[in-house]
DNA sequence: ATCATATGAAACCTTTAGGTGTTATGTAAA
DNA sequence: TTTACATAACACCTAAAGGTTTCATATGAT
């Protein structure tokens, strides 16, 4: 039988060592184990599990050069989370929010008031 | 001193059966906890325990009617998970996602050109 | 060939997670 | 005032989470 995926996404972030960990792949673009390791406080075996619940949940890849085994981002599986939380943003969000998000996640936008349409300039890339 | 909460948003949504309290919350608006229990193939007890992780995390409250404690979905703290998560966004979402946002999560806005920029009408509410 | 380094793997430990069952307490209804 | 019911409070269990240390193996550098 299939041997069942033991951590999914929402596990993987649970741990806050594990985010950071993310975060630093981010930054990074791509790192060897003990990079990493040496970045927290924790052992390298330690590490090395995280990274595997990481791996687990699809969220990180690797390849191995040489002696070394080299981590990337693949953030790919938080479309998961998004989704999830997509279903609760109706629940607190109020529409003005919809601006909020453009401006504060993008490029900013340009606003216009033309014949009394509220525009807002999306810049093209 | 402060006694730490426990739980954050993260871990709490890191298990399955509690993801579930939350949609059932969500969709029954208020639940008394033999209620809650009921929709699950586990303990009372264990359902209690739950929802005390859930409220350390400040996902739901409840107030006190008799002998009965209605819980109640407060979907505030996802704000922080969505924060969280808008920073991945840039690492696999594209701008097109922008307008994709918006139209999958809204109402449908009204689209227009005007001497060379892109706008959309954001109805206002 | 030797030595240093990067990782893998195993054994082990402690705490927490997730569950159970039992008993006690407060409130509603008979 | 009994009786039934909703929840609280325990005590307890097992497995997994998060960490450690030690040892082995593969590869790069001297």
């Amino acid at each position: 039988m299939e041997p069942t995926k033991k951590h999914d996404v929402f596990q993987a972030i649970a741990d806050k060592t594990r985010r950071d960990v993310l975060r630093l792949l981010a930054e990074k673009k791509e790192l060897p184990i003990s990079a990493i390791a040496a970045h927290f406080p924790i052992s390298r075996t330690a590490i090395t599990k995280h990274l595997n619940i990481l791996a687990e949940a699809n969220l990180v890849q690797s390849r191995k050069s040489g002696r070394e085994k080299i981590y990337h981002l693949h953030p790919e599986p938080l479309t998961e989370l998004k989704q999830w939380l997509s279903f609760y943003e109706r629940f607190w969000e109020n529409k003005l929010s919809i601006l909020k998000h453009v401006v504060e996640n993008e490029y900013p936008p340009t606003f216009v008031t033309i014949g009394g349409f509220f525009c807002l300039h999306l810049p093209r890339h």
